[in-house]
DNA sequence: TCCTACGATGGACCAAGTCCAAGTCAATAC
DNA sequence: GTATTGACTTGGACTTGGTCCATCGTAGGA
């Protein structure tokens, strides 16, 4: 069963057909969907959704902190996976994008004198490569 | 004199008066200009200069390895300072982007048994927090 | 079951970026 | 200095990703 809704429940968030969609469409452990795929998939099990509603949704559940909000192109997309710490690895080629886990704190590289005075809360690292498939096709 | 420039006399690049005045609006440390801001500053010194033009020489900057695509926000950002490596730190309240170097190298924390066959040549870090304004202002 | 405030709708709007056909001009050759 | 030509520039239409807003619908409490 989805596991993001099992956590939106102990919240008191009002619980709509659409925002259950929305929530069920996200659920999983490799997800990395745009706005639009969740749109698209989301139509698919109730066919009158409306796009404001998905970003409206998408972004509740980012401030809510359940969902990451991840940009690695043109389109921002939302990964599900917030409650491990993890970065991202895209292929240049083709867009595909796995979730990796860093041996050391990417935060923690950061030394006093290079934060300038800033709060400095989080950092997210990007890797960029061919994946294989990719780098076989040439 | 601009830096930037200098380097590109050296390449095969056909030079026009637009290309020199966005080479010069792009020249300096800590630049992170949008493509709107680029074209303003352009617009003031060649007031026929074009928005495609613009793109169009940011983009090829970028693939010439001179300029940097960074993006934090909305609108991609260009970074001058390609010719030594380094990471940005945003402030979350205001926007503000300072270049920043990391005691690691980020790439090198990312272990084989990560990398699922990829060829990983590239790895940038966002640091995200607030500045010391914006933290004081609440 | 009724109320009401919160959520959903869709269509207009906006910002960033791309594309294209036609015109212009930097660099080379003479 | 002039001619040539292919690369560069132009502006306006178009696309994509996202936001806004007035209105309607409904979840959940009394």
């Amino acid at each position: 069963m989805s596991d993001l809704l099992e956590r939106l429940r102990g919240r008191d968030w009002r619980m709509t057909a659409q925002r259950r969609v929305i929530a069920e469409v996200l659920d999983g452990e490799h997800v990395h969907l745009t706005a639009d795929e969740v749109l698209a998939r989301a139509t698919a099990r109730l066919p009158e959704i409306s796009r404001a509603t998905v970003y409206n949704t998408l972004g509740e559940l980012v401030s809510l902190g359940e969902v990451i909000e991840v940009s690695t192109g043109r389109a921002k997309r939302y990964d599900p996976n917030a409650h491990h710490p993890h970065q991202h690895l895209v292929c240049s080629g083709c867009g595909a994008i796995r979730d990796v886990h860093p041996a050391a704190d990417p935060l923690a590289a950061l030394p006093a004198s290079e934060r300038f005075g800033f709060t400095v809360s989080e950092a997210s690292v990007t890797y960029r490569g061919l994946c294989p498939e990719c780098a076989a096709r040439g």
